[in-house]
RNA sequence: GGGCGCAUAGCUCAGUGGUAGAGCACUGUGUUCACACCGCAGGGGUCGCAGGUUCAAACCCUGCUGCGCCCACCA
């Protein structure tokens, strides 16, 4: 036991505290026959550094594995990186072009470029991992994961091979957000639309009969250079001659077919659209629609929105917004444009390169979302999986009822490399001929798969034609991205078994992609895992057993926590809770449903905990552009790790956002420094650690009654939980340390422990006291861990007895006393009304006082002997003891039956005490009104809950005679 | 356009059928040997508005007003 310093500074010894946890491994104690409680970390961004909206996040898991380890789980947070493909290469990139040789990734090449993306994780990529130990968080560490490590790779590529053979992941050529920043196609979460002052152009088309003209209006003329038709609706008598027409595209010189669509808005805009299949995504449907058109798809750009060679010449090469300019000059000078109107309207941009999102066509790989949906929404629905609150279950049902394919592919380096490889395919025509019929893809868990699966092809297509059996080889040189296919002659190139290009798909995998797979891939999968069948019904399914073959071999391995038997995944998964922002409910928690489902055959979690966001003093957005950023780790410096997770906690009720203010952790901040005080004062008269969390005997009414405040403490605690009412844990700690404990209990005490006091009362006083300030500090613990393990040591508990694997206390073990409780009530609310009266009256509040009272039963009596101390020190009033009565005005205060009739000294202000008794006699008479207005209204009686009768009238009672006790000591003063 | 949420004391928020609560802020005060980052006491709300259900509504229902968010995007 060491003395507790005068001063609460945490700074002093949070780092060291977190240090001895983690080193003596109490972050994953063994508990091999414990039930696991397993939470896994939404994984931060590996160039993330911790923001308020983590420390919140993590403070809540925090608080949720603490309380589970301190009663008795074995309990595991499983914490890593994700690996943030965008946002990583991003930051490198930069990186590059400020450093001094001022290099880019292009001109490093991919691998030197990964090479240097690696470095830089390995040196910089632990910066959150550590300001999350700051913070306090308690995860298991020693299994520390990254989304890019060989095992991830490996449950990745195994996810996609799966998937592809069975059908629900596909190679397709459709529209897609394209970022021209990045050059890459991103998903449509990745969008956010901003309102822009535009304009709406109207440009008149040139009819092919030369009958006149069909106007057209537009936002982006820039696109006009592709359009393939223009559509009016079908019901627009306005229209209806031009239809069937077709129109003399201005600037390129095309004939194009004037159509119908229900798409079209008769009274918008001119009444007529330009289909631009290529560049707009109703267009593009429109195209899909209309086969019959023969509607001509142009891409007009290139990959960074520069205008491409399918444009007239003059335009090629132009910037997306100088072409617009150039469109809009010559039809102009055309005569063809007819007016330019304001226009409000939603543009796209990329979330993270802040450019306009243009709408491409490309090849991608999807995959089939609403098929994986499907067991994904009924497991909801069953409740296999439940979101907290309930509200967000209707977003969840929303997004994916309606969910489009998932482009999981990106143009970027940085990532998981897509397992396809590509060759060259071909149509064996005739014995002694083939025919080039475009490229072939093999998905395989690797090149070595996928070339043995080329062999096979080619193979076949030697046994069936002999040009590739005789002919001689040439090899066609690797090629990056989209072969020149055209300039191919099949008739002309040769392959032999053995012989032939394959190239790997450059493109990476979206983040998200691995993420999905993160509460089954961290904890061993597929290395681990149990086998599930592939599921009946799809198409081209793959025996698993098959795959499994491919990969490593299966196996059990051992777990490195206890050495069981059981696999971690058969032992953690599913895990129990996934505590996450409501935003990332699409990226990322539906997506973990599908694979969870699909890959585990069980859903990944068994209740998710959606928390809101954390916005500043004035329900702003935090945003660094704002400038209106909270730093978590300022408050920590400021006020302690402690401090700003009891502010979180308290502040977290259910789904709300939270409105940040920095007095609230200085709030919090105090109340840690009062329990720092408390523990001091113990200490300072000799109370030290509990020996065992048992509860002790206790004789003496104000230790029962602790002890029951415990139990109901303990009560509302537990209950808290359950319900993940976590300003509800705050609160009922809060108010018990404060409120009871330091307040009335360790007050009441002090005469106890004072000297000359009863030896025995003392000795039991000393043990309940160091008994409840335990229970406190392990009830407390999960909120402010720091602050708790420092003064559990200073109290007396030994090097190998922390804290943090402590004994949660069991409510239903420690035993309530209702006659305890009754009689301290009584006192407390003696000392407040004495209090109250004397600072009504002006009474100084160091005058001692005397008084005589009435109306008292024997439980009275005996409650007021049992604590004459009590009520002379903190209502300082003592009885008059044998002293005559002197006929004077007295100072009256009721409280339950008793009234006390205090003798002042000198001239009280008889009004001030009279208005006094009266407004207490008025409350008291119209509550007493009121319950009688209830208990004789028609119906209540008969109708309303018989406890809430008898309130009624228990309380009618109490009210009415508290009245005439109020106008008998009003009568009393004449 | 569709959906969701919020509106309670000056501020931030609990309360979800039975007489309105907390923290902060505010006012007054300071006898007491843990704590002024403290103690004690106090003031302050027709629970957004209007209807309805009920013996009883801040709470349930309907409508309205205001604020916020998500999804979809009439070119």
């Amino acid at each position: 036991m060491t003395l507790i310093d005068k001063t609460f500074a945490p700074a002093d010894f949070e780092q060291r505290l977190y240090e001895r946890w983690e080193k003596a491994g109490q972050f994953r104690p063994a508990r091999p026959d414990a039930q696991p409680f397993t939470i896994v970390i939404p994984p931060p961004n590996v160039t993330g550094s911790l923001h308020i909206g983590h420390a919140l996040d993590n403070t809540l898991q925090d608080v949720l594995i603490r309380y589970h380890r301190l009663k008795g789980r074995d309990a595991r947070w499983i914490v890593g990186t994700d690996h943030a493909g965008i946002a990583t290469q991003m930051v490198v990139e930069r990186q590059l072009a400020e450093s001094t040789q001022g290099t880019t990734r292009q001109a490093m090449g991919r691998d030197a470029f990964v090479e240097t993306v690696w470095d830089w994780k390995r040196t910089s990529g632990a910066t959150i991992t550590q300001q999350l130990r700051r913070l306090g968080a308690s995860c298991d560490w020693e299994n520390e994961q990254f989304t890019m490590d060989p095992h991830f790779t490996k449950a990745v590529t195994r996810v996609f091979v799966q998937l592809y053979n069975e059908g629900l992941l596909y190679r397709d050529k459709r529209l897609v957000n394209w970022d021209p920043k990045f050059k890459t196609a991103i998903s449509d979460l990745e969008v956010e639309y901003r309102e822009i002052d535009g304009h709406l152009w109207h440009f008149r088309y040139p009819l092919e009969d030369g009958s006149g003209f069909i106007a057209i209006a537009t936002t982006r003329p820039e696109t006009i250079l592709g359009d393939g038709a223009v559509a009016v609706n079908p019901d627009d008598p306005k229209m209806a001659h031009y239809v069937g027409k077709r129109c003399r595209l201005p600037l390129t010189d095309r004939l194009i077919p004037i159509i119908t669509d229900p798409y079209v808005e008769a009274d918008f805009g001119s009444g007529a659209v330009k289909i631009t299949a290529a560049h707009d995504f109703n267009d593009f449907e429109v195209y899909k629609r209309h086969p019959e058109a023969n509607i001509p798809v142009i891409n007009l750009m290139n990959p960074d929105a520069t205008m491409s060679d399918a444009c007239p010449p003059e335009y090629r090469g132009l910037t997306r917004e100088a072409a617009r300019l150039k469109v809009i000059a010559d039809f102009d000078a055309l005569g063809l444009l007819d007016k330019v109107e304001p226009h409000k309207h939603q543009v796209p941009y990329g979330d993270r390169s802040g450019v306009v999102i243009e709408p491409y066509l490309t090849d991608q790989w999807y995959v089939n979302a609403a098929e994986l949906a499907k067991p994904a929404m009924a497991a909801v629905r069953e409740g296999k999986t439940e979101f907290v609150p309930k509200t967000w279950e209707k977003t969840y049902f929303n997004w994916m009822e309606n969910i489009q394919p998932w482009c999981v592919s990106r143009q970027l380096w940085w990532g998981h490399r897509i397992p396809a490889w590509y060759g060259y395919a071909f149509e064996v025509t005739s014995p002694t001929s083939a025919r080039f019929a475009g490229q072939i893809v093999f998905v395989e868990a690797s090149e070595i798969e996928a070339r043995e699966a080329a062999e096979r092809y080619y193979g076949n297509l030697a046994t069936r034609c002999s040009i590739f059996r005789n002919a001689e080889i040439e090899t066609i040189p690797q090629q990056e991205r989209e072969p020149n296919w055209a300039e191919l002659d099949a008739e002309d190139e040769a392959f032999e078994r053995g012989n032939f290009p394959i190239w790997q798909d450059p493109d990476v995998l979206d983040t998200w992609f691995s993420s999905a797979l993160w509460p089954f891939a961290t904890l061993g999968w597929p290395d681990d895992q149990p086998v599930i069948p592939a599921k009946a019904g799809t198409q081209g399914a793959v025996a698993t057993a098959d795959l499994a073959a491919k990969g490593a071999p299966l196996g059990s391995r051992e777990s490195g926590n206890d050495g069981t038997k059981a696999t971690d995944l058969v032992r953690y998964y599913p895990t129990d809770v996934l505590v996450t922002g409501f935003d990332i409910i699409f990226f990322w928690v539906a997506r973990m449903m599908m694979q969870g489902l699909h890959f585990m055959d069980e859903v990944p979690f068994k209740t998710v905990y959606c928390h809101g966001l954390v916005r500043d003093k004035n329900g702003a957005k935090m945003s660094k552009s704002k400038g209106n950023t909270v730093d978590p780790l300022v408050l920590i410096d400021q006020y302690g790790a402690d401090a700003l997770r009891f502010t979180l906690t308290a502040m977290e009720s259910q789904g709300r956002d939270i409105k940040l203010d920095e007095k609230r952790v200085e709030g919090y901040r105090n109340f840690a420094t009062k329990l720092w005080n408390a523990a001091r004062f113990c200490q300072s008269n000799g109370i030290s650690a509990s020996t065992s969390p048992d509860t002790p005997a206790a004789n003496h009414a104000v230790n029962r009654w602790i002890i029951g405040e415990v139990a109901a403490t303990a009560r509302a605690l537990d209950a808290a939980i359950a319900a993940f009412r976590f300003d509800a844990y705050a609160e009922a700690i809060y108010q018990f340390v404060w409120n009871r404990f330091c307040d009335w209990y360790l007050e009441l005490t002090k005469p106890l422990l004072s000297e000359g006091a009863d030896a025995g009362v003392a000795a039991e006083t000393r043990l309940v006291t160091g008994w409840a300030l335990d229970r406190i500090l392990v009830m407390l613990h999960p909120v402010m861990p720091f602050l708790t393990e420092e003064l559990w040591h200073k109290l007396g508990h030994g090097d190998g007895d922390d804290l943090i694997v402590a004994v949660w206390p069991d409510a239903g073990a420690i035993p309530s006393d209702a006659a305890a409780s009754d009689e301290i009530d009584w006192v407390i609310q003696l000392v407040e009304g004495v209090r109250t009266a004397r600072t009504e009256l002006g009474i100084p509040p160091s005058a001692k006082l005397t008084y005589d009272v009435e109306g008292e039963d024997p439980q009275d009596t005996k409650y007021r002997l049992a604590n004459t101390a009590a009520i002379s020190k903190f209502a300082r009033i003592s009885p008059t003891e044998g002293i005559a009565d002197d006929g004077g005005v007295k100072l009256q205060v009721i409280n339950g039956n008793v009234t006390f009739k205090i003798n002042v000294e000198g001239v009280i202000d008889l009004a001030a005490e009279r208005a006094r008794l009266t407004k207490s006699a008025e409350a008291a008479e119209k509550e007493a009104a009121s319950l009688a207005g209830r208990l004789n209204s028609p119906g209540f009686v008969e109708k309303a809950k018989p406890e809430a009768v008898e309130k009624a009238r228990d309380d009618h009672a109490a009210r009415s005679a508290e009245a005439a006790r109020l106008r008998a000591a009003l009568a009393r003063l004449g």
